[in-house]
DNA sequence: TTTCTTGCTCCCACAAATTGGGAATAGTCA
DNA sequence: TGACTATTCCCAATTTGTGGGAGCAAGAAA
């Protein structure tokens, strides 16, 4: 099920972080695995068997080979290495690591924007969240049109 | 069936809007997927399978991929990441969702403008509406004959 | 004009989600 | 080793969401 919806909660003083109950629903696991995000200074959460499928080609792939190539030791280091499973407790809760809220400057006690990405979760200090979307100001409409071009010309 | 018409209904103190029952009957479905329109600041209520169809490109699709392709994280983040399935209760209500009331600048039990956009539905805060067409006066007449003259182009 | 039907609004009750706090456990430092 | 701090887990209270129903209004039919 894809995980969507726009969210806006707060971290409480433990460093605990509600999860909507549709994206919980939507994710049908009671464990994430929260690493840094792709873009930006975010925290993503993803269902672990998409994490696995997705990223673990850089680590292992079939042959074990991955070991010799530089590129692959560099987005290990940067990438999975920040990442950790969590689990929610019996409210719907993730303790967010003191080093990814220190990546994404969320303090305790502060609010964060919850996004649905379809296949994960990003989490966002709301000022950089704001930043981010300021820095590239192209409408809906044309970054849809020319990804939808492109899509068909592949 | 196309979706057509103007209304003017009241979200009430819950934030739920009433979809007029001529829409309800042209849409065909319990359910809507709303997001963020593509003009403006205003709420876009889709028929499902016509959502899937032209938008989920971005982040469907097994194999994952998309999530390495920037432009689609930001179209993801800008404009899907706000999408949300809702369903019509026993009186023909959804619940708009607090980030898209914020959005479309919609408080509760406030009046809202409904469009019928012929394949979907668009909610606006009525002043905020009528600045769009106040801005934007070209006649129908000419609109309609430049969209017919660029279609016959391509 | 009256009656009937359908759509809409408002209100209430139940269910689920969320929040906060406390107890227990584990970890750290003196 | 003991005391202090941090972390985890769990429970209880509150808040919010959801669905249903009654009553009103508007429009259609007789």
């Amino acid at each position: 099920m894809l995980l969507t919806g726009e969210y806006i909660n707060k971290v409480d003083d433990k460093g605990r972080l509600m999860i909507p109950s549709k994206l919980r629903s939507a994710l049908s696991s009671s464990q994430v695995v929260a690493s840094k995000g792709l873009d930006g200074s975010c925290i993503a959460l993803f269902p672990p068997d998409f994490f696995d499928k997705t990223f673990s080609f850089a680590i292992s792939g079939d042959d074990g080979m991955q070991i010799f190539s530089p590129e692959a030791r560099m987005f290990t280091r940067r990438f999975l290495s920040s990442s950790q499973s969590l689990d929610f407790d019996s409210s719907g809760r993730v303790n967010l690591p003191q080093s990814l809220r220190t990546y994404a400057g969320i303090d305790l006690r502060s609010e964060v924007t919850i996004l649905g990405m379809g296949k994960y979760i990003e989490i966002w200090n709301p000022e950089k969240y704001n930043e981010l979307l300021a820095a590239d100001d192209v409408s809906i409409s044309d970054l849809g049109e020319a990804l939808a071009k492109n899509k068909r010309g592949v």
